[in-house]
RNA sequence: UCCAGCGUAGCUCAGUGGUAGAGCGGUCGGCUGUUAACCGAUUGGUCGUAGGUUCGAAUCCUACCGCUGGAGCCA
């Protein structure tokens, strides 16, 4: 700032955990809210380093004192003073001012007040919201629990696989796709029926935006036994829900010589290691999301992580919700997709925990999943949770080449588009397995937060691309 | 995309046919080791947009736009 601050800036997280005074520090911050006192005026000092802030001491001996009264909120300000114990009750470390520097200005537009704000208003002032204490923490946990994730593969010998974003298969079964093209719109190459010729496309081919890295992790996982992947992934479904994004980041384990168990027990206990890190290391987070988000939280996460995930079958679902006596709006039978109704009965209303659901019927699953002996359902399964839904979707992949082509045929895929994925079958293939973990809905999950818009920094929704 | 609800001050909301309100915020002043401070004053509006009904519409009707919740799709 100025050569009379020489210091080098301190977090306020660093000060507040200070374990003596301090008689030289220097912290740089945002100003959340300012009071006036007769000889000084406390700011309350917060950098985004912790959700607490710094007690201020700005006296009015200080040169720029009169501007210092005139401190709004937002705004930015270097301060160079000793860290001392506080007089007054709420915090253990305060700041007196020796020089305060006003580095940006604020004024009375600025929109975040002190008091609650709705998710709603702070969504339309998402390059703000950051500064609230609430997406201040959830951005925090969010940066906290994909740490987690890379330490809970890298420690157990998974090795980390960047799968492409733009991508040439338009047939995984997950959803409508988002076109990449550099073709001019008003002056596209023709076929001689009138079609676009996306043969002479920048690639020399259709290609989409990823929905899924699946299929080249398990080349990777052909090879280098355990990997995983973690980035975004694109849906160009018209979603409107609460839990859906046309942008979001999966996390995606593919594992060799692993069958349909050994799938279920790395996402249990994948997701029980999160819970246990971010309960761990955001203590201050969690203990506001319980305050002012959900009351349930913190009882709730404990109660997950003590005991074992439920597991049923399909088949063993279908008659618990048949036998429940619940009048549902959808109808419940073998052979129909189970309904948000349906999951939410299970997880919610007669597991009361995580359930996870596997061997569905093949009718109502993608290609790629292991036909079981029984040649009705396959190695599909679903992790839910209470409050979210399906968290986890996964399977055992189908590693018998002739059975993968009658699969492909059935869904009317063909298999000459997909010589490499089936060149995995034909040299020295194994069993294996792998799922997709939402992140933003574990995110939503470990939070308490009931909107994924408010997990996301910058949520693309249909309709809505701002920032 | 479908169903439902809601759009009133910067924010949160009240007002359901007869002159647009409150709290908070902001501004000014007072008081004060305060901490979602306190006390007083003050500022603040094309009632989402466009039509329609009516002597008269924030209020009733229609369309559109936006937001929220639910459904489908899935992570």
């Amino acid at each position: 700032m100025t050569d009379s601050v020489a210091l080098s800036p301190t977090s306020i997280k660093n000060a507040l955990q200070s374990s003596a005074p301090i008689s030289a520090i220097l912290v740089q911050g945002w100003v959340r809210t300012r009071r006036d006192s007769k000889d000084f005026s406390f700011i309350e000092l917060n950098d985004g380093s912790c959700l607490r802030n710094l007690q201020v001491i700005a006296g009015n001996t200080l040169s720029n004192y009169a501007m210092v009264q005139r401190l709004n909120t937002g705004a930015s300000v270097a301060v160079r003073g000793a860290l001392v114990e506080s007089q007054g009750k709420g915090q253990n470390w305060e700041l007196v001012t020796e020089e305060i520097t006003i580095v940006g200005g604020s004024d009375e537009s600025y929109p975040l007040q002190k008091k609650g704000h709705t998710a709603e208003f702070l969504r339309e002032i998402a390059h703000l919201r950051p500064r609230s204490n609430l997406f201040g923490s959830v951005f925090r946990v969010r940066s906290r629990l994909a740490f987690a994730i890379h330490r809970f593969f890298q420690d157990r010998g998974f090795f980390y696989l960047n799968t492409p974003i733009i991508t040439g298969s338009d047939c995984e079964g997950a959803g409508e796709l988002f076109r990449v093209t550099t073709i001019d719109p008003n002056n596209a190459p023709r076929k001689a029926n009138g079609e676009i010729d996306y043969g002479r496309d920048f690639f020399a081919r259709a290609t989409y935006l990823t929905v899924s890295g699946q299929l080249e992790a398990e080349a990777f996982a052909s090879a280098l036994s355990k990997v995983y992947t973690f980035g975004p992934t694109f849906r160009a479904e018209n979603s409107n829900t609460s839990r859906h994004a046309n942008e979001f980041w999966m996390i995606e384990p593919e594992m060799a010589f692993t069958d349909l168990g050994g799938n279920m027990d790395l996402a249990e206990e994948l997701v029980k290691y999160l819970i246990h890190q971010i309960r761990d290391n955001s203590p201050d987070e969690l203990a506001l999301f319980a305050k002012f988000v959900d009351g349930e939280l913190l009882a709730r996460l404990d109660f997950v992580v003590d005991r074992p995930f439920q597991r049923t079958s399909y088949a063993e679902a279908v008659e618990l919700l048949v036998k429940s006596g619940e009048k549902f709006e959808f109808p419940v039978g073998y052979g129909l997709n189970l309904q948000s109704e349906h999951e939410r009965w299970l997880t919610e209303k007669h597991f009361k925990c995580p359930v996870t659901v596997f061997n569905y019927p093949k009718e109502i699953k993608p290609f790629y999943m292991r036909l079981n002996d029984d040649d009705r359902t396959v190695t599909a399964m679903d992790l839910l949770v209470p409050g979210i839904g399906e968290i986890v979707g996964g399977s055992q992949r189908e590693e018998r080449l002739e059975v993968l082509e009658k699969s492909m045929r059935r869904h009317k895929m063909n298999p000459t588009d997909y010589k490499w994925y089936l060149d995995l079958r034909r040299y020295g293939s194994v069993p294996h397995s792998g799922f997709g973990l939402g992140f933003e809905r574990m995110l939503m999950f470990v939070t308490g937060i009931s909107n994924i818009r408010d997990v996301i920094p910058f949520a693309r929704t249909p309709g809505n691309a701002e920032f």
